[in-house]
DNA sequence: CATGGTAGGCTTACGCCGTAAGTCTGTCAA
DNA sequence: TTGACAGACTTACGGCGTAAGCCTACCATG
């Protein structure tokens, strides 16, 4: 009774809540917003009391992108290879859209979770059974991943929305003089008479890697 | 005479004595080792004198981004264009090694100082000139540099160093049980007996990408 | 029941951080 | 000689991660 009556005036504290906490602060706020005080407060809680389920803001980090890649579709064993890289791929580029402050703390520190590992197993995985080399996979595993992270991080920090690009092209054409920078300057021209939309696909690098790496599983 | 002793006592901030200071510290210490109480001490100068040439922090990073983005071979115009983008891949490659901080600066912020402006111009324009539309020259630039940023941020984070990469393997196979983890373990196995040596190479990818956009721009 | 260990909160405090606001001093033009 | 100004310096504030220690409610044991 004492009990329920404590548990109703505050669910206990676990590292589980702290670290969704975590993924929910920094998808409102961005990852400047996530201090260990404001993750406390969130959980009406103070600060110090966070240090009783996680040793320190580091293992919030690796906890919080554990959980993003906990959420990328890990590819099936079975499945053509290429269809099933691509989804994979494209999983993982919505996932990490889904979580801006995501891309960047992947590729900034080691991550050896559970999930990470698992993701990456399956993709070794498919690619052994369509009989890529442990070589070659861990190659072509690292190619597509490059890929990945490299193209979304950018598509994050791609300044202008891709719906007023043109209005946004004409206000900085200005800024990128003809005789300086031509080609940026006829590039810009090209957005703002709508000739080329400007936005980059995913797809376009991602099939680029695909189609080479079937040329060397095929044997050219 | 009086300003020549004081000349001669310190010699006077600028911008760009702080902007180069500024990658020091960060080359040394690594980006984290970048504050303006810091950086103003490599000068031998409080904080607060750094904000007569510097805006604030932001500028400083963006200062020393461009800076390094600088260094990094840019396409001359005329030659063969495979040849002048693998040269130039490689050469922000090499350049992003040098100061291991810059990749993720680079990718985490919007930049459009001079020496980033005169890259891509010079970029889109070995492009163009080798037959690109507009529009594919801007996908394939976009591409390359996806790898290169994704490439290169792998590498730096890469946990091990090399040479040494099989003793690591051997020291964390227990970590990857065969059974949980079968395609990363027999990696891992593969790596100790050094029948595959795990490092992965940066022309990979690049060279699945470049022979890609030599089949479009040749029409397949 | 009584009791004492313990889990898991809480408070305080320290040394960093970026930077707003204001002050002091040496130089140079009028 | 003077007065403006550039460019240093000092002080101070609120936020940060976290070390150290305290307090209280629970539970197992007697």
């Amino acid at each position: 009774m004492a009990r329920t009556r404590d548990s109703r005036r505050r669910a206990p504290l676990t590292r589980d809540r702290v670290l969704r906490a975590a993924v929910r602060v920094a998808d409102k706020g961005g990852i400047e917003a996530l201090s260990m005080r404001k993750l406390a407060a969130a959980l009406g809680v103070e600060a110090m009391s966070l240090y009783n389920h996680v040793a320190n803001k580091e293992e919030v980090l690796d906890g919080i992108v554990d959980i993003v890649v906990g959420e990328i579709d890990v590819p099936a064993p079975g499945a053509d290879w290429k269809a099933a890289m691509r989804r994979r791929a494209t999983s993982a580029h919505e996932v990490l859209l889904r979580h801006p402050w995501a891309s960047m703390l992947i590729v900034s520190r080691v991550n050896v979770g559970p999930a990470m590992l698992r993701y990456v197993d399956a993709t070794l995985g498919c690619l052994r059974e369509a009989g890529f080399s442990h070589a070659m996979a861990d190659h072509a595993w690292n190619a597509i991943d490059s890929h990945v992270y490299g193209f979304t991080i950018q598509a994050l920090n791609f300044p202008f929305d891709p719906s007023q690009y043109a209005d946004a092209a004409r206000q900085f054409l200005p800024l990128i003089p003809a005789d300086r920078y031509p080609h940026l300057h006829a590039l810009a021209l090209q957005v703002i008479e709508g000739t080329h939309p400007g936005v980059h696909h995913f797809g376009f690098g991602l099939e680029l890697i695909l189609d080479g790496l079937e040329n060397l599983r095929a044997g050219r």
